[in-house]
DNA sequence: CGACCCAACTGGTCATGACCAGTTGAAGAA
DNA sequence: TTCTTCAACTGGTCATGACCAGTTGGGTCG
């Protein structure tokens, strides 16, 4: 009897095979709740064993698209992009959760930012910054808007490169100066009507705005202001002593 | 030849008593940077397979404590430079911002927890579990509303204390049970009816909500979901590499 | 009828053993 | 000397198989 949904022996790990069929058997034929089939029963189905099995799964519930109730069976749960709390990248973040961010730029500028921002950045009153205002998608669906304000002085020519590429990514590479530390604050507030256009909610609809200060070492590099769809999108955090 | 650190059989599985030890070890005898013995090494040590040292390294690389690299070793993690985000009750939380904290209890009984409740504090079936609903006022006005249900197993008679004094200070000294840490989540929400007109806000209203679980030593003690009202209350957090 | 019990599910734990895939340093070749 | 090779580590993957521990429903016994 061969297995009727065999997994392919090569490069990539059967768990890592498994997991992204899985993943995606919970996002199209089933519904928050449904039980997936047993785990020895997955082993018939993928031809492999429990071990397997259980190491695909047991990401996934990780990760929170499972849950497992021990004697009864393996449920999906409700979907929320979640986000550990780290110092990422939007396009880190979402591939850490297995989803591919795209980014779309909005308005891209050079202009005197306001006050806050100048105060943040450490700037004077007439100096210029790098305005972007970007969406971000995972696996096409809109998660975020993000309004940015980059520090010329300590970045000069940063408004030549590629704004498509991955902005932290320069900031490593090109200027040696990553972002090694930021201060943040996250409150509930309602969509207005751009961010609500955009993010394709209705206006007034509760979204995540974060307030954000990215640092290299004590220099601030970037102020940036997101607004969040709550209902794709979570925080995630470990609280120590 | 015997494992010189031998677990023992019995109620608390191998690679929790595995972690225990691993994690005690990370805290005492080793700095970040330093190598754990290999993962054979540790079978030897311990007297398991090296599913079970799997397992135990592999939690607290979840946890970030430890970190694999293919090849090399295993490695203690710099500690987790980790926010302000206090573990706090209430009460702490709102002295600590020169409030004067107050509280409403709005239900308490003793009944069967919802199902994600029952998981999320390890229990069977049908126990039954403290449920507190409580108004949360700083300065006489309201903050929050939380919705907070409590490990009857591990706080046997919490149900007969008197409710309006801290639940956290009672576990603390009563039961010597602090609560150590906690995973939460966050995100933003419009307010149901029940909330806002406890919060004295406008239904579809955004809130913070925030569902936690509190533990002590890896035993679940509280799963709480609260709800905040966005225009007194955010979050402020510091983000390391 | 109701209380009880048990078989047949579910996931949870653990041992054993094999082989693959990076890393490293020492032995040998140029 | 320097470069190459390779053996002996490290963690990564996977199969097999056993038994434990909750859950559930159906059948039996009182």
């Amino acid at each position: 009897m061969v297995a009727p949904h065999a997994l392919r022996d090569g490069a990539v790990a059967k768990h890592e095979q498994l997991r992204a069929r899985l993943a995606e058997m919970c996002r199209t034929s089933l519904s928050p709740g449904d039980a997936l089939p047993s785990e020895r029963q997955l082993c018939d189905l993928y031809g492999v064993s429990r071990t397997t099995v259980r190491d695909a799964v047991g990401q996934l519930v990780t990760e929170g698209m499972l849950v497992r109730i021990h004697g009864k069976g393996t449920f999906v749960a409700e979907p929320h992009a979640r986000s550990q709390l780290h110092l990422a990248s939007f396009h880190e973040d979402m591939r850490r959760l297995g989803l591919t961010p795209t980014t779309v730029v909005l308005l891209a500028e050079t202009a005197v930012p306001p006050p806050v921002t100048v105060v943040n950045l450490g700037l004077r009153s007439r100096d210029q910054a790098l305005h972007l205002r970007r969406l971000r998608l995972a696996d096409n669906a809109p998660i975020s808007v993000d309004d940015a304000w980059y520090n010329l002085i300590e970045l000069p020519g940063l408004d030549q490169l590629d704004l498509h590429a991955s902005i932290y990514q320069a900031l490593e590479q090109r200027y040696q100066k990553p972002v090694d530390r930021a201060e943040q604050t996250v409150r509930a507030a309602e969509a207005d009507d751009v961010v609500a256009t955009v993010l394709g909610i209705r206006p007034g609809s509760p979204v995540l705005r974060f307030d954000r200060v990215g640092y290299h070492q004590d220099t601030p590099l970037e102020h940036a202001q997101s607004w969040y769809r709550s209902d794709r999108y979570e925080l995630q955090m470990s609280l120590t002593q």
